[in-house]
DNA sequence: TAACTGTTATACTATGAATATAACAGTTAG
DNA sequence: CTAACTGTTATATTCATAGTATAACAGTTA
């Protein structure tokens, strides 16, 4: 998989990496049981330390996206990803709520607001990003 | 109006403040006109230094919430929040995405997605957060 | 044995958050 | 005029996090 990472970003370089496996997994690109390259390689290629993939799986790892095995390395989780449950909604929510509050400041309306997640979502059901 | 910081978040104070002025704006509770506390008072009020409260309100100042004069001191803008652009709804899909990207391969459906959205937009419409 | 794997430990630099003081310049009430 | 306020700026310090650098350990595999 493609990896862009931004160094002039304000978003941590782990966190972007974190967002850009989030995002192929959503795609179907990256699938499950697919195999992850190891840290050592990951971060080479990026040009990057090998700490901050580690920290970026690690993540991945905690949030049930995928699997490290000594042996067969990393792969994404081949039972899925856990589905989602009231505690992630209720944190969603809280996630969500302050770019609700600014668009209403803005005058963006319920109704554009929600065809802005649907396009989002469309991006995603087409298959490639 | 009420300011409730959370001093364990991940999210910074002065990000908390900025976010909570912006959601009393969203609620109607600050209306155009209204004044806000100095820095220094608020500062006092809450137990946090008057730089912390400074930098909210530069930032609010720089997105077009607040108006800072020497003499009347902060009020929310007289003439409004500027409405969104197309330049602020591309950063909104920007920070967006990443969330519909984890919803998906948690399995939550596009309708239950903008489900969840509608129900924060209620929370303000009733006029109490 | 050699080369890989994830993991851990330590140390360093850089940046941002938050605080602490202090001062400057302007406004306003007594 | 003085005193008390206002926003603003400057400087310094502490602390946490991000990122890098190097090294080592333990297990796997060709």
């Amino acid at each position: 998989m493609l990896i862009n990472l931004d160094f002039e970003s304000d978003e941590p370089i782990y966190q972007q990496l974190v967002h850009q496996i989030i995002d192929g997994i959503a795609r179907k690109e990256l699938q499950p049981g697919d195999s992850l390259p190891s840290v050592r390689s990951l971060a080479s290629d990026i040009g990057i330390n090998l700490h901050t993939v580690n920290k970026a799986y690690q993540q991945l790892k905690q949030e049930g996206f995928i699997q490290i095995h000594r042996q067969k390395g990393v792969v994404i989780h081949p039972e899925g990803v856990p589905k989602a449950d009231e505690d992630y909604k209720k944190r969603l929510i809280h996630h969500l709520r302050p770019y609700v509050a600014e668009s209403i400041c803005r005058e963006v309306s319920e109704a554009e607001f929600v065809e802005l997640c649907k396009s989002i979502y469309k991006t995603y059901q087409g298959g490639h990003s």
